[in-house]
DNA sequence: AATTGTGAATTGATTCACAGCT
DNA sequence: AGCTGTGAATCAATTCACAATT
């Protein structure tokens, strides 16, 4: 698949997308317009339908699209028909907020352990949280590509060079730093004091 | 000032740069050249220049920018020279982690106080926990601007009217949905399902 | 009649290339 | 000599306008 020259914010919107589906699915709405389907996610229809056809042609003229087969395209699209296992590195204030917060599973995500310098085992978190010496060994034998970075800047790239060196290729990052990876791998950084900061502009 | 035709990405960027400089002025480095700043905030040399030239001239050419200088402008640009209060509303998971993580308050935000529709106190965490029908007093007397956005989806619209309503005019926003807001209110929306889901195209 | 799919037009952001200072 | 500031050129993303399809 030529993914080189598709927008990346066009698969941004993609996981939007999904999600709008998702609740309409709930609603057991099985025909959606481009049109509806837009509002929902905040953007316009002919982005849309734009942001769909680097991928196919899925709708009906006339008619729209059917939700359910559209949600299944997505998915594989994603590559996320099956649930990814992801680790998180740095079991701090916020590494274990969101570990506890778990709004990633229901979307096909399941973190299988948590890393930390100084491990304490954290009670009712369901899940293990192992010495950061011992990650490249899981990551190999466990074969994860994805992770999620919750470590303090000072200790971010060097984390990440041992992920890379061990087969990671996708991380969420959330120290506040530029984080530098081979081609092959991709971040996405989510910087909270940025976001913050940015909004600042905006008040008068 | 002409804020309408800046780039939205370029002030997002200034944040950026802010950081990079207060760990040069960390390091009592005094002198910094568009190379050396791009590199640290991960752009090239031509965009921060151009991104700083919306504001002003800042640098002097065969030297470089003071970094003190340009700190204290995108200070200004950004406004936030001065403590920024921010509520948090919605102290669940995330809410509280974020409550407990406090990366916010050394890039000059504070957050004042939190509300919950359930407010249970929490031990250790320094602010106040308030019932959500108490907020749009709260954001009244105190003159809030800022809003940090942590209740569920289900929620999420009808606290955002109430903010609104209230006076608040920028919103960090953290449930997973489009929030619809007049247009003197921005919102920056941080879906963490969406980042992870949006990697998983890239892993082979 | 309704709605998708898409080439063309437009708008916006980034990068280049070099003039202008220090 | 070195580095900024910036108009012009390029590149990318969005939106328009309408032909194609059901």
């Amino acid at each position: 698949m030529h993914r080189i020259d598709i927008p990346r914010k066009s698969i941004y919107r993609l996981s939007i997308y999904q999600r709008c589906l998702a609740k309409l699915r709930e609603n057991s709405v099985d025909t959606v317009s481009s049109e509806a389907l837009a509002k929902a996610a905040g953007v316009k229809p002919t982005q849309l339908r734009k942001d769909l056809t680097y991928f196919g042609q899925f709708g009906t003229r006339g008619l729209g699209y059917n939700v359910e087969a559209l949600v299944k395209i997505i998915s594989e699209v994603l590559g996320h028909n099956r649930l990814q296992p992801v680790i998180l590195v740095g079991a701090g204030n916020l590494g274990s907020a969101l570990l506890r917060y778990g709004g990633f599973r229901k979307e096909g995500f399941e973190v299988i352990a948590a890393f930390d310098l100084a491990p304490r085992p954290q009670p009712g978190l369901g899940i293990p949280i192992y010495a950061t010496s011992e990650m490249p060994q899981f990551i190999r034998t466990n074969q994860v590509k994805m992770a999620i970075l919750t470590v303090p800047t000072s200790g971010a790239q060097a984390v990440t060079n041992q992920m890379v060196e061990a087969g990671i290729q996708a991380i969420l990052n959330f120290s506040p730093t530029i984080l530098d990876v081979p081609d092959h791998v991709v971040v996405n950084s989510v910087d909270l004091a940025v976001e913050l900061e940015n909004l600042s502009y905006f008040i008068r």
